[in-house]
DNA sequence: TTTATTAGTTCAACAGTTGAACTATATATC
DNA sequence: GATATATAGTTCAACTGTTGAACTAATAAA
């Protein structure tokens, strides 16, 4: 590929992300800002795809410190959203579960989530979005293997 | 397309964008971090792109308060890297440039950036990118229009 | 001239983040 | 078994980014 297109396709790219990511998280957050903020749903997210999760695993998960997931944890238990449980096994785990309620609240926010996304991503045939996600996968393999 | 094959494409968009941004953002960071936020990386590129901005154009663009805008620029005001010029045709305006210092060091940290996503824009082969793109643009358009 | 609007800042409050220091538990080494 | 090392997690101070309300200053409209 010439030197040049190269170079646009780049810039495209970083204005693109940028662009989609923040008008992204901004209607998220217009859509679920009553109950949680973005970042306490996918920490939701993750456990209730997962089961359970430790801050280690959080963290990694994550890419931040395991401070930060505790910071953010601290909040989702006083909301009552989710559960530490000590494990008994090695006592230097911590189990994290969603509550009852915790459950509830994420399948509700998520609806919403899923809603929107699906809002936009109907306006697209089957093909290209098949693709695109196609790409995109590939893509985020290529960012795991260079962290 | 069947619903169960939307659903499934909708839940990989969800966490393929949120992993792919946040490792991206990782990454820059530890790039530039000892000169610079992203956000306020961010922030120097529109100037530097459009040659001057104003806090509310700023704050469109950005889909954030002016406020928001007011703190970062004052932080890029302490670093020497922006400078705020009344317009004298209408004083409520304030024009926002880059200093000499500012062009330099959005151009070195650009680089950076640039060089990032390079190593892993060409890990694809041309027509797969340039699809992408295009699908990403698109995608960028129909979230413009819901805003 | 009075009232509206517009551009921008200030401020308090909050979420998320890092990084260092810490506690508690478990594992390895002598 | 005692000591040293490693691991999981929290606490804390400091910082960035954010909202939203209250404010100042300047311009436009009535």
């Amino acid at each position: 590929m010439e030197q040049r297109r190269i170079y646009e396709l780049i810039d495209k790219y970083i204005e693109l992300t940028h662009e989609v990511w923040k008008n992204s998280e901004n209607l998220i957050r217009e859509e679920i800002s009553e109950d949680l903020t973005n970042d306490q749903h996918y920490i939701l997210r993750y456990i209730y795809k997962n089961g359970k999760a430790t801050t280690t695993g959080l963290a990694e998960a994550f890419s931040v410190q395991k401070s930060a997931i505790t910071a953010i944890v601290n909040r989702l238990v006083d909301k009552n959203l989710i559960m530490r449980t000590y494990d008994e096994a090695d006592r230097r785990y911590i189990f994290l579960t969603l509550t009852e309620e915790g459950k509830k609240q994420f399948e509700k926010t998520e609806k919403k989530i899923f809603n929107l996304v699906k809002s936009f991503i109907i306006k697209f045939d089957r093909e290209e979005i098949e693709n695109f996600i196609k790409t995109y996968e590939k893509l985020a393999s290529i960012i795991r293997e260079i962290r």
